[in-house]
This record gives structure tokens, sequence and C-alpha cells, in this order.
DNA sequence: CGCAGCGCCTGAAGGC
DNA sequence: TGCCTTCAGGCGCTGC
């Protein structure tokens, strides 16, 4: 991506005009300073001191467009001097074109308060125990806020959470747990790069490659199926409202002596 | 102030 | 066969 654009300047930008993806358009004239990812948003500066947000949410593809472009789900289209064809697909509008001034995100409060990248040197160990303890919600939710570690979806929380032993609704970890989850994180996603993506349906456009991390993922979406660990049946249930998988052997909720947790059966019914 | 829960959005899949 | 309901989820927002 960075490649095709970079250094290059907008000669004619298009955006859907619902409010998700309508700055888009604002970009017409801009030269692409840089090209950055950090956590799930891809920032691009550009030479007028404002800054491109584009995140993808849960359906969007941007791609560098071959000779034919696909209209349905379009939600951005930039060509630039040279004519290469830059878009963004989206089915469900779930994905966010925000065009800010540099550095300035205080319109988007995720990316304002990111946690540190989780493949880089200063996600360690003592930083992740030290974000995690600040707080006493569930663990599967911290993961997901972004703020402790950045770019965690539900996928490869689930998986973390699994590799890990650690059951989705702890709220407190042990530090022995931490260094586990640590590095569970790190090989989750390490895991989906390696693989190019997780791929679960196809709403990818007719020239969009797939990726294959589907094939590895070892919990999720595996509700019903044994535990590759140990074979008990893995058990599906709603943590921070989202569907959530998890070995009721290997992850086992701690009573602690607070009383804050409770072992019982909070599996899911069904 | 922190955090749980809701709504956005569309297509796929399942039920009757 | 076809309509209707449910589910999927990242994140901003609301309200407790």
């Amino acid at each position: 991506m960075t490649s095709h654009v970079l250094g290059k300047v907008v000669t004619s930008a298009w955006s859907d005009p619902h409010p998700r993806f309508s700055d888009g358009e604002q970009v017409l004239g801009r030269r692409v300073e840089a090209v950055v990812r950090r956590g799930k948003y891809l920032l691009l500066s550009l030479d007028d001191g404002t800054e491109m947000v584009v995140h993808l949410g849960m359906t969007g593809v941007l791609q560098v467009a071959g000779p034919e472009i696909v209209e349905r789900h379009l939600r951005g289209r930039w060509e630039f001097d040279d004519g290469t064809v830059l878009v963004l697909h989206d089915p469900r509008k779930f994905g966010r074109v925000t065009l800010v001034r540099a550095g300035e995100y205080e319109d988007l409060p995720t990316l304002s308060e990111l946690g540190p990248e989780p493949l880089e040197e200063d996600f360690t160990p003592e930083g992740f125990g030290e974000a995690l303890g600040k707080s006493r919600a569930n663990v599967k939710s911290k993961l997901l806020s972004q703020r402790i570690v950045a770019g965690v979806g539900n996928i490869y929380a689930d998986e973390a959470l699994w590799a890990a032993r650690i059951h989705p609704q702890a709220s407190s970890l042990g530090t022995d747990e931490v260094e586990r989850l640590h590095r569970a994180v790190r090989d989750a996603l390490e895991s989906g790069i390696e693989r190019r993506g997780t791929t679960l349906r196809d709403y990818r456009t007719a020239d969009g490659t797939s990726g294959e991390n589907q094939h590895s993922l070892l919990c999720y979406g595996r509700a019903g199926e044994p535990c590759s660990r140990c074979g008990t049946l893995l058990v599906s249930s709603r943590v921070a409202g989202r569907g959530t998988t998890h070995c009721p052997a290997c992850q086992v909720l701690r009573t602690r002596a607070g009383g804050d947790e409770v072992a019982t059966s909070e599996e899911a019914p069904e």
C-alpha cells in the first residue's frame, strides 16, 4: 500500500456521503508524505499538515484498483498523479475515514488512547501487567479496548486467552498469567500476519486475495469441538458483548479471596 | 469517572 | 420457495 501512494498527489477524490466516509473527498490536491499503521488505524500524512485516518472496521478492504472498479459497496476512490487508483470497499460501513490535523486525534478516542504495538519492544510483560492491573474489568474487555495493547480484535483475543489458558472473564491475573498472555498475544498476531490475515466470510472483491489464518485457529469459532489441548468440548458464550469461545477445562475462572470472581457455571446456555 | 451495553450496517444462514 | 429472524463485530456513544 505504502509504495503505491507515497509521494503522490491526489488528483481525484470521491467518497461515500455517509458521515463515516465523507471526509475522504477533502484530500484532493494533497501529497501523501507518510503512511503509518497504528493498531487497526492507517494514518496517511498529507502535505498540508492534515492526516487521513482510515479504519477498515470488520469488512473494509483498501486496495489498489485494477482496470475495472467494482461499484458495489464502494466507499472511497482516490486517483493519484501517476494514474494509481486506490479504492475502499466496505459492505457494512463499519469502517471510517477521518481527516484530522496531524497528530490531533481527539475525534478518535480509541486512537488517542491506543496502547503499545504488540510486536514492538515497548510491549513488555511488566508494562502489560501494570496496565491490566489498573482496572477490574474482565480481561477480554481489556484486550478488545485497544488501550492496553493495540490491534487485538475478537478472534485474536479468544485465541490468545485460550493459548494462555486464561478465562475470558478473569479480572485479575497473576504474574505467570500475565507473562503467558503477553506471549500469547504476540504469537496470535504473528501467526495472523504470517498467514496474511483471517478470512472468515467472502467479503472480498473479485481481485482481492484472502488470508489463510482461519485454518490455524484453535479456539475461535470452534465451540462444540474438542479442545486440541485437552479434548474437552469448547464452549460458546458472550463476553463484552462479543461471541466468545473458551475451554471450560483449560481456562478456569478462579475464585479469589475478595470474592469478585465466581468459578461456578458461567458457561453459556445451549 | 469507569465501564457495561447499545446502535450502527449488511449479508449470510437458519427456521418455518 | 420465500419471507422473516438472528447473528456477525469495531468502536463511538450513552447512561448508570
